[in-house]
DNA sequence: TTGTTCCTATCTATCAATTGATAGATTCCG
DNA sequence: CGGAATCTATCAATTGATAGATAGGAACAA
């Protein structure tokens, strides 16, 4: 077969992480993904032979692109406006969870891999904030840690009542503070 | 057969609840809640006909109690402190998620009614901490939003860091700031 | 040019296991 | 008896995964 459109291995690591993102690991099939790709199951297996497997890079792929569209934020606790933005834009996008939100609460019935690479996206997220905010808070380490928890249950209160509404209001004096 | 040793309906329901704090909707069957229970899978449809229901019942018996752990919280800041310490004990009790934070979370690949009940747990628990802090802060809705958006999120941290002590950081300068 | 080999990517077909759910028999108690 | 609660047995559908066939192009030899 000729290749087709695009690169058939990121095909499916698109489709998975619109899948997880909605649904959680358990919430898809490598049938679904077969056919948001236009291929056959049998065909997801060859660019990765288990579900673990898939899902471990693409949260690692995930965690990367995300630091990345935070490469330019700003230092201090503009910081922290960026992170809200980074959020509620990947929200806005298509009202869809952090992928490593809906991970780290399925934790407990997640493949080992899966939920280690969760972790690094916090570790590595919560660190690169903190390293923004230290000597403008006074404890930048918890102040990183509590910013990005807020972050993620605004995203599940904007999914439970299915309002980007809600992310702004619960996010809202978070904003106001830090500009 | 004669009853088993308490009211078999409702342990179904808490294996459920442990279960789906765990792992999610889609992370647990019908034969692993009979399991937990000693009965046959079979047996689970008589007291739920589908697991849509039953999940459904569950969500508003977890709504009910968590807003009657809450009944005699004070009025006031203070109010907040009483939400920190009801998610944390939650916490430390089986280091599971809220049920209803797994769920919002999830919420693109559930049943409807289950969405409903997921979103009515946060419209009562959101308008419950409001009313508590009505004329104390200048914006109780949206304060009230951010807290329970934070106290979300923070057990989603602890649960990615396998460490209740992350759930503590996220939430260290709300419990300050309300004591 | 033509023919052969080899690699990549896909396919068809299938597997055993698990899923939510149902039908109907059985058992116990009042 | 009659109802409540459980059982055995089974179903069709879906799951993640595998084996093996097939198609297409690139590289290379003749």
């Amino acid at each position: 077969m000729k290749p087709m459109e695009a690169n058939t291995t990121e095909r499916i690591l698109d489709a998975a992480e619109r899948r997880i993102r909605d649904a959680g690991y358990n919430g898809f099939s490598f049938r679904d993904l077969a056919e948001d790709v236009g291929i056959k199951s049998a065909s997801v297996h060859y660019h990765f032979p288990t579900k673990e497997a898939l899902v471990a890079t693409l949260t690692e792929r995930y965690t990367e692109r995300f630091l990345q569209s935070l490469e330019d934020a700003p230092s201090g606790i503009r910081c922290i406006l960026a992170y809200r933005d980074a959020f509620r834009r990947s929200l806005a996008e298509d009202r869809r969870m952090c992928l490593c939100g809906v991970l780290g609460a399925e934790s407990g019935g997640l493949p080992d891999s899966v939920t280690r690479q969760a972790r690094l996206f916090f570790e590595r997220t919560i660190q690169k904030l903190e390293q923004a905010l230290v000597g403008t808070v006074s404890e930048p380490h918890s102040t990183a840690a509590a910013v990005v928890a807020q972050l993620q249950g605004a995203i599940i209160l904007a999914r439970a009542f299915g309002n980007i509404a809600a992310f702004d209001e619960a996010t809202q004096e978070l904003a106001e503070k830090s500009s």
